[in-house]
DNA sequence: TTCCATACCTAGTGATACTAGGTATGGAAG
DNA sequence: CTTCCATACCTAGTATCACTAGGTATGGAA
C-alpha cells in the first residue's frame, strides 16, 4: 500500500520531464530501490485522476515503427500540487518519526 | 488521512502502559505536535481491530466514583506487531524521500 | 509463427479512515 | 437543582484508494 502518498511519487517522477506509464514505473521502482514495484493497474488510473484532476496533461506518441504511447507531462498546477505534497510529506512523516521514536519514544 | 500507519501509531502510543482510548487520542496529538488530532470514530474501531487481531488486550476499570474507562494494553503479539511496523515505516519512508528529493532529485 | 516484453486499459474488491450521528456520567455554573 | 460541558464510549454508513484480475494490441526475438 502507498497509503496517499501515491499522487506525490507520481509526480515526483514527472518533474524530470515527460514520460510514458510504463517508464513512470519503471523510475518509481528503480528510484525506491524496488520498494515499490507498482502494477499497472495502480498506476494507470492515478495518472487519469490526476490528468482529471489537471495536474498532468497528456499526448499520443506514435513514433514511425513503435508503439503508441501516451506521454505524460506535469502542468502548471502539477508542480505547485507537487511542493503541496512535499510538504505535506515532509509534515506527515516528521509527526510519524516522532510518534514511532525516530527522536525517542522507547523507555529505557 | 493517516495512510494505513494508524496501526502502528496507536501501538506506539501504548508501548509507555496501558492506556484507555481518550488518553490515546491525546497522547497522539501531542506527540505529533498537533498534527495528527485524530476524531474518535477513527481510533475507536482501530482499537477493536487490533484487539481482534490479538495485538491489544482490553478491560473495563471503574474507579470508584469515576467514569468506566476501557483500558488497552500492548499484547506480546502486539509488541512484536510494533517491531515489525517500524521497520516497515522506516522502509516506507526512506524511500518516499529518495523518490521525493530527500536525498536529491530535482534538476539544479 | 510463436512467444515474450512492451504498452495500454478497466471493472470489481477489500481495506481504511473518516463523517455523523448516538449514549451516558461527573462536575461546574447558574 | 438543573443545565451544560468535558469526558468517555460506541457504530453505521461513506468515500477513497490501491490493488487484483482480467483484457487488448504490437514489435521483435526465437
Amino acid at each position: 500500500m502507498l497509503k496517499g502518498h501515491l499522487d506525490a511519487i507520481v509526480l515526483a517522477a514527472l518533474e524530470g520531464g515527460p514520460a510514458h506509464g510504463y517508464a513512470i514505473i519503471e523510475t518509481i521502482r528503480r528510484g525506491s530501490t524496488d520498494t515499490f514495484d507498482l502494477p499497472e493497474g495502480t498506476v494507470y488510473p492515478a495518472l487519469h485522476r490526476l490528468e482529471e484532476a489537471g495536474l498532468l496533461s497528456s499526448a499520443w506518441m506514435v513514433p514511425p515503427g513503435g508503439r503508441r504511447r501516451r506521454m505524460y507531462s506535469l502542468t502548471k498546477a502539477g508542480s505547485a500540487a507537487l511542493a503541496d505534497r512535499r510538504k505535506a510529506w515532509g509534515r506527515f512523516s516528521h509527526a510519524v518519526d516522532a510518534l514511532l521514536g525516530g527522536g525517542r519514544a522507547w523507555p529505557a
